[in-house]
DNA sequence: AATATAAACCAAAACGTTTTGGAATCGCAA
DNA sequence: TTGCGATTCCAAAACGTTTTGGTTTATATT
């Protein structure tokens, strides 16, 4: 049999015959409460069950308890996986932060709305801050928010990302390191497939790539790609039949690197005795591919952590300073980058 | 310049000297409110930028306007893939069905505290209505929400389907006609790569497999496997060696059928010329795989929209009688069933 | 004994909305 | 003039919490 009514601090006050405030003291643990009182309180708030109504709550103090991500609408193929899988890990980090912060989901989608979408969202005051994910070089939801001086963080850097909270993952560093890895294994003719410029990682992938192989002496060679449908593939034969005899492949996704094997054996080239190939991400699909696929890979926890740790002032309701964060890509170290072809050379 | 409040119903009410009532009906769409004055509101709000604050609209109405979705601990691998996706697209349809509704995701996972995470989210009024993923059998949440009078609908059934709403996929169908499916290619020597029965979906999936066999008067031969590393392929291994000479492999994941792919190319046998192979839930890799997967795809948008069907009366305050949808899977025809294998039989 | 200090409590206001139960105004028929 | 029905408006209460600015009671100090 259920009680016909939610539990209220005025429910428990009436039962103890005292007043709301002291319950409602009482139960935030101030120390203006006798132990005593103190006590009873708390014994008939668990008899009754009682849990905050949160709306009241949020009414009074104005904090919502609650963060908030915007989506964009999913392209409804693999380039969704990374934020869908990302937004699972992140929203599990955020309650093993603290499990009374809500995440609140809604959708944004990139275009005209965009901006009147994310501002109905702030004025309705249902988050305390945002995050931002998929940024864009220059991104308006950025000017948008710090306009509205509403607190947020971005995953991903942006052309202004002096003026706003961000974290990201080195992505210089981390293609600089695969490069020189591959620079290691000797190989000397190193293309770099990357996605189309307009993706603000790119450049820093591709200085990243340049640097090691300015540093080695060696002539760069720089391809972008879409990930539609064939478009890799089609790129990869490209290059595999290309004069430059290219054997070192550093690709901008792994699924990028699953076409260069798919290309290679059209070929009759063996990627694992040939090649040296080197994806990102850690998508499924390069630990199942055979060859398996050496890929950078960047903790969703160590984001996590990150965004969730300038997120947190935020959400006690203080100020903070701007602050950001680099996390390190690792490197996932596969079959198709086994160390046969060093031998060979 | 921003100004330094926000715009309330009372800061209309004052700028027009009216009372707050009339604003709050007018632009809730009441007809007792003059035309004239509506449009003299309607102004105002617009330029002041007023948007309701919902945690007072919550508060009084006792709508959360909000579903909640409390999530399982992700597992850090492939098997995530499918819950974060459907995630993304229910987010998005929820949104394209009504801007006005939050999902508010948090997680409780299986095990001691999961029943309290419920509760204590049940009783903070969060949100109008659950939507409970990852069903399992015997599902004490289904339970508790049923005893708490709380609204929701589990994507998946239970064994108590018949006193909940849900949605899921017609999986002893989808099983029968691909069974079929490869039955009409020519194949004879058919097995099933089940799931282990824990998996509540797995039995459907052994009946529609047996039905269409026994149908045809084949003899039938179910094997179970986990999705752990290298289990797969090591069970498709023995069962390419086998007596039995099997040709037709139905697969409970597409993950387990490109391990059969793997594993056939490991034995020198071509998977296109000698075997017909059927995966399970589109995933990525069911695509890229070379040959590409034929393979059962639920949609994510019906999926979505039945949900949201069945939970839009809650929404709405109404109560509802039970509902329940079974969603058909559709057949994507990809190379691993290329109709060379009937030509040779 | 008077006074200051500390401990424990509380009434009332505030947050911003929706809803209830009328009140005021107007036109029109009788 | 009265009465009546529409139309248009509104004061006040309510939702459940936190916070403000106290008051009361007990204890310690002089």
């Amino acid at each position: 049999m259920k009680k016909n009514k939610k539990p209220t601090l005025k429910s428990i006050a009436e039962q103890l015959n005292i007043s709301v405030t002291t319950v409602s003291r009482a139960l935030a643990g101030y120390q203006d409460v006798n132990e005593k009182t103190r006590q009873q309180i708390e014994k008939v708030a668990q008899d009754l069950g009682y849990v905050p109504n949160l709306a009241a709550r949020r009414l009074v103090t104005g904090k919502a308890d609650a963060i908030g991500i915007l989506l964009p609408v999913p392209y409804g193929d693999m380039r969704d996986h990374f934020l869908s899988n990302f937004l699972l890990h992140f929203g599990q980090a955020l309650h093993a932060h603290d499990p009374n912060i809500d995440l609140v989901i809604s959708y944004a989608p990139e275009g005209e709305q965009e901006l009147n979408t994310y501002r109905r969202f702030i004025d309705s005051q249902r988050v305390d801050a945002f995050l931002v994910m998929r940024t864009r070089r220059y991104d308006p939801r950025v000017d948008l928010l710090t306009l509205e001086n509403v607190p947020f963080v971005t995953h991903g850097r942006t052309e202004n990302a002096d003026k706003h909270n961000w974290v990201d993952t080195d992505a210089q560093k981390g293609f600089e390191q695969v490069t020189q890895y591959l620079i290691d294994q000797g190989h000397t003719s190193i293309v770099l497939l990357n996605f189309p410029e307009r993706i603000f990682t790119s450049q820093l992938r591709a200085e990243g790539y340049e640097s090691a192989m300015q540093r080695a002496h060696l002539p760069t060679h720089v391809v972008t790609t879409e990930l539609t449908e064939g478009t890799p593939y089609k790129v990869a034969l490209d290059l595999l039949q290309s004069d430059r005899k290219f054997t070192g492949f550093i690709c901008a996704s792994d699924v990028i690197a699953y076409e260069v094997i798919k290309a290679a054996n059209t070929l009759g080239i063996d990627p694992m005795q040939e090649l040296g190939i080197i994806g990102c991400d850690n998508l499924p699909v390069s630990s199942l591919s055979q060859p398996s696929i050496t890929t950078l890979r960047s903790s969703f926890d160590a984001h996590s952590q990150a965004l969730i740790e300038i997120l947190d002032p935020y959400l006690k309701g203080y100020t903070a300073p701007l602050r950001n964060k680099l996390v390190n890509y690792e490197l996932v170290e596969r079959q198709s980058t086994s160390t046969s072809f060093s031998s060979v050379f």
